[in-house]
DNA sequence: TGGAATAGGATG
DNA sequence: ATCCTATTCCAT
């Protein structure tokens, strides 16, 4: 065999390679990297990705054909810079292949198994004679059946039988995908089913055109919209007659915005036959009929105000005139935005990509919440039409496909989205914002481990595109390449408005005591009062959620513990009158008494939101108090929330650092900070830098609108850089402070990490398997020392193995290993070498599972 | 002793 | 991940 062309395939399962299949001889060249295919894996059929890596055929081993292309020639369905991005990922990230193109492509696009499941002669009548037992909704066995034994090599078991009549009622059309989901579920078919095959009972076809979802074609779907049209009451008089509907379907059309279209499925509520009631309508040139793509926000609001570009201020302006040189330059730049809150960034954003779209260009502007989207979303609306869509979790199946493929077809060149958004597949990508890029949550921390403001970088040096990271308190990381001049470093110090950054006063609690139940001092409550008073309002923020943070035993000390976790305890939350852990969602009732002592009375442990919330409730006289956390915010609540607040139904809002991600609120003139220093006792390299971040961003929320803003920051450790600078906004001084720390030790930004975590639900497996990868590990660290014989500082460390510092989350035990290098060359050298080491091991209680993770956001 | 639960290994 | 085979387990 000669000349067979090979290529190299990445599948959706967790191994971590791609695999090597070979074209049918029949096509004329090799489908291109990026499009999708159909091949048979082991039993089953998956939709996988060419790689451009080469394929070669190993010796002994098995070789399958592809089994068909699923996107058409010429149109892969991942462009070549994403290909080139998946592949550097999963280089860089280490992680598996498979798992990294399938972050890229739409769910839709990456399908199950697409064969079908029929049935051969004697399997046909064998479900003639089961059909009449029709099979029952608990997926009960029909009756026994005297089956003749001569057909069937043995008698067939009750799953069996069941999967037979199944067959036999659904036709042809049973896919083998949807085994496990229809109607009497049958979990894990396949077994049976290939027994059926072997007994000579059923076929297994690959099929044709049935699995839609793997087929889908590179088209956007679209829906007809109708507009109301011009007529005279004669002419309607005429085409309605006496039909009451059709007069009732004419009446919501007129009562819709002048030149807004409705979408047929709106009408279809209504009216369930919408589609030839208005043909006569149309007809008669009464309504206007089109088809055109559908929306692509599903959150966004209905009617969009337009607005025109601002005035930039001069700092604004100089940054603009940078930026668009960059974009016209048609080379990689990097830029970070560094603007103090308020101070307009968004502006810049929306100017400079009004410029990138000027030049044929599209756009991608990553936010860190899903919930500032529709925020976003209205903004670039009002300027742009459109031509913006979304792209976020929080989207089906299919909005998540219909939008991606209208920014694949250039229908929408903007791009709005969290994370994963990155990927969006936006021809001619000029401009990648990244904003409020010092937050976390860029990070993936499950599965594959990517850093979205990383990524964005890696893409747009790859497109010689422009990136720019837009913050007021940003990353160390990106603070210092900006300050080595690898980044664009453009400040923002000025707000548009006329009003300076707010005020901030220090409040120690060691001398002005909080009450003890609610963190309030005498002094922040006075300024409440007032504020409330004078009809304005207030933020408080405190980074705790529920009613108080443990109940603890006042005869023995004990607090409530978790039964799956190492947290310190379990949180009540009093209006569901519960114990909660945060770290791993177990819910109890509160117990009667301490259960290790069995007679302490419990009391409540520290004050958080829940307990804020319903203390100023009682406290200032007129306050309208809303409850802004994750127990508040679940599905429309958080935007029911802003709303409310921003429209001034309420005078006081009370919550979690979801109140520091860019939320405007014009009218708050007071923010509390109830405990600034909160979270900088947590063993994190990042403690610090996060608190700086979140204090210096809620303050800002002070003073955005025409009055002027105050905060009052209570914090023990008043002290603390991380308090002392977020008082005076200085930014640049909590930098130094804080990269002199990070020196010292080697950490981000001079040096890099990776974690190696180990877990599993038995710990002397989880801890067998951590110090065997320290092993493997410390004998790679050892030859790079060898290398490099200098006594200096050495390349690389590696720290560990150790418990984690939760050692216990869900049941799971944790350990981890940590490597530091001073330069990435031998970090990514060692991790090579590892691949091998990571994924699932063992399987029942000794399963344990280890897993790489690249710059670590945090070592919890 | 047959059939089910479980562990270990491979998947192209 | 999921599937497949070898091995152990357990009730008949």
């Amino acid at each position: 065999m000669s000349g067979a062309r090979l290529v190299s395939v990445a599948l959706p399962v967790a191994v971590d390679r791609g695999f090597t299949y070979a074209c049918p001889a029949r096509w004329g060249a090799a489908p291109e990297p990026g499009a999708r295919v159909l091949v048979p894996f082991g039993s089953r059929g998956l939709v996988g990705v060419i790689r451009p890596a080469p394929a070669e055929a190993v010796e002994g081993e098995r070789l399958r054909e592809i089994h068909e292309r699923l996107d058409p020639p010429e149109r892969p369905a991942l462009t070549e810079d994403l290909v080139a991005l998946c592949e550097w990922i999963s280089n860089y990230y280490v992680a598996p292949i498979g798992e990294v193109y399938r972050l890229a492509l739409p769910g839709l696009m990456t399908g199950a198994d697409a064969r079908v499941v029929g049935l051969s002669e004697a399997g046909e009548a064998l479900a003639r004679q089961l059909a009449p037992a029709k099979f029952s909704e608990q997926g009960e066995a029909p009756p026994i059946l005297q089956v003749q034994a001569q057909e069937t090599s043995r008698m067939p078991r009750a799953r069996e039988r069941l999967l037979i009549a199944i067959a036999g009622a659904r036709g042809r059309s049973l896919p083998v995908a949807k085994l496990g989901s229809i109607k009497p579920r049958i979990p894990r078919a396949l077994t049976e089913l290939s027994a059926l095959v072997e007994a000579g009972l059923c076929t297994l076809r690959w099929s044709e055109l049935e699995d839609e979802r793997a087929r889908v074609e590179l088209h956007f779907r679209r829906t007809e919209y109708l507009r109301r049209s011009s007529g005279d009451e004669v002419a309607i008089a005429r085409v309605i007659g006496r039909s009451k509907k059709r007069r009732a379907l004419l009446d919501m059309l007129e009562t819709a915005p002048e030149g807004s279209w409705v979408s047929i499925g709106e009408l279809r509520g209504p009216f369930p036959r919408a589609r030839a009631l208005i043909k006569p309508l149309v007809a008669a040139g009464l309504v206007v009929c089109e088809e055109r793509p559908r929306l692509l926000d599903p959150f966004a609001s209905g009617a969009v105000e337009s607005t025109t570009p601002q005035t930039p201020t001069e700092d604004q302006a100089r940054a603009l005139e940078q930026l668009r040189a960059d974009v016209d330059a048609g080379e990689f730049a990097a830029a970070l935005l560094h603007g103090i809150t308020g101070s307009g960034k968004t502006e810049v954003y929306l100017q400079l990509i009004a410029h990138a779209l000027e030049q044929g260009g599209g756009a991608i502007v990553l936010v860190p919440e899903i919930a500032l989207t529709p925020q976003l979303s209205d903004r670039f609306r009002g300027r742009f039409g459109d031509t913006v869509a979304v792209l976020h979790s929080g989207l089906t199946p299919r909005q998540r496909l219909d939008a991606w493929q209208q920014i694949r077809a250039s229908q929408v060149r903007i791009v709005i989205g969290a994370r994963s958004a990155v990927f969006a597949p936006v021809p001619r990508l000029r401009v990648i914002v990244v904003d409020e890029e010092h937050d976390a949550s860029f990070k993936q921390e499950d599965g594959v481990r990517y850093n979205a403001r990383d990524v964005a970088l890696v893409r747009a040096r790859s497109l010689k595109a422009v990136a720019v990271l837009g913050s007021a308190t940003p990353s160390l990381e990106t603070y210092e390449q900006a300050r080595g001049g690898r980044y664009r470093w453009l400040r923002l110090l000025t707000r548009p408005t006329t009003r300076p950054l707010p005020n901030v006063e220090v409040v120690p609690l060691s001398v002005h005591r909080p009450d003890p139940e609610t963190m309030l001092s005498a002094r922040l409550l006075t300024a409440l009062r007032k504020t409330v008073a004078a009809g304005e309002q207030a933020i408080l923020f405190l980074n705790r959620r529920g009613f108080a943070t443990t109940l603890v035993c006042d005869s023995c000390g004990a607090l409530t513990q978790c039964p799956d976790c190492s947290a310190p305890s379990m949180t009540y939350h009093l209006r569901r009158n519960r114990l909660m852990c945060h770290l791993c969602g177990h819910i109890e009732a509160p117990p009667e008494r301490c259960k290790s002592c069995n007679k302490g009375e419990l009391l409540h442990g520290n004050a958080g939101t829940e307990r804020v919330e319903l203390a100023v409730t009682r406290e200032v006289e007129g306050a309208q108090v809303l409850r802004l956390d994750r127990d508040t915010s679940r599905g429309r609540g958080l935007i029911d929330t802003l709303t409310k607040f921003r429209a001034g139904e309420a005078n006081v809002l009370v919550g979690t650092q979801m109140l520091s991600k860019g939320h405007d609120f014009p009218g708050v003139t007071l923010v509390g900070i109830l405990q600034a220093d909160h979270g900088l006792g947590l063993p994190d390299l990042r403690a610090a830098e996060r608190t700086f971040q979140l204090v210096t961003q809620v303050a800002g929320r002070a003073g955005r609108g025409d009055r002027p803003g105050r905060v009052l920051m209570q914090a023990y450790a008043v002290q603390h850089p991380a308090v002392t600078c977020a008082r005076l906004h200085d930014y640049d001084e909590f930098a130094t402070w804080e990269l002199a720390r990070r020196r010292e030790l080697g950490n981000p930004p001079f040096g890099h990490l990776a974690l190696i975590r180990v877990s599993g639900v038995g710990d002397e497996a989880v801890q067998r398997r951590a110090v065997a990868i320290a092993t493997v590990a410390q004998t790679g660290v050892a030859q790079i020392l060898a290398q490099h014989d200098d006594a200096d500082e050495p390349p690389i460390r590696l720290l560990g193995p150790v418990p984690s510092p939760i050692e216990r989350i869900n049941k799971r035990t944790r350990w981890q290993l940590l490597l530091r290098a001073r330069t990435r060359k031998p970090l990514r050298w060692l991790l090579r070498g590892l691949r091998g080491q990571l994924g699932a091991h063992g399987s029942g209680a000794s399963a344990t599972h280890a897993a790489v993770d690249v710059d670590p956001q945090s070592l919890l």
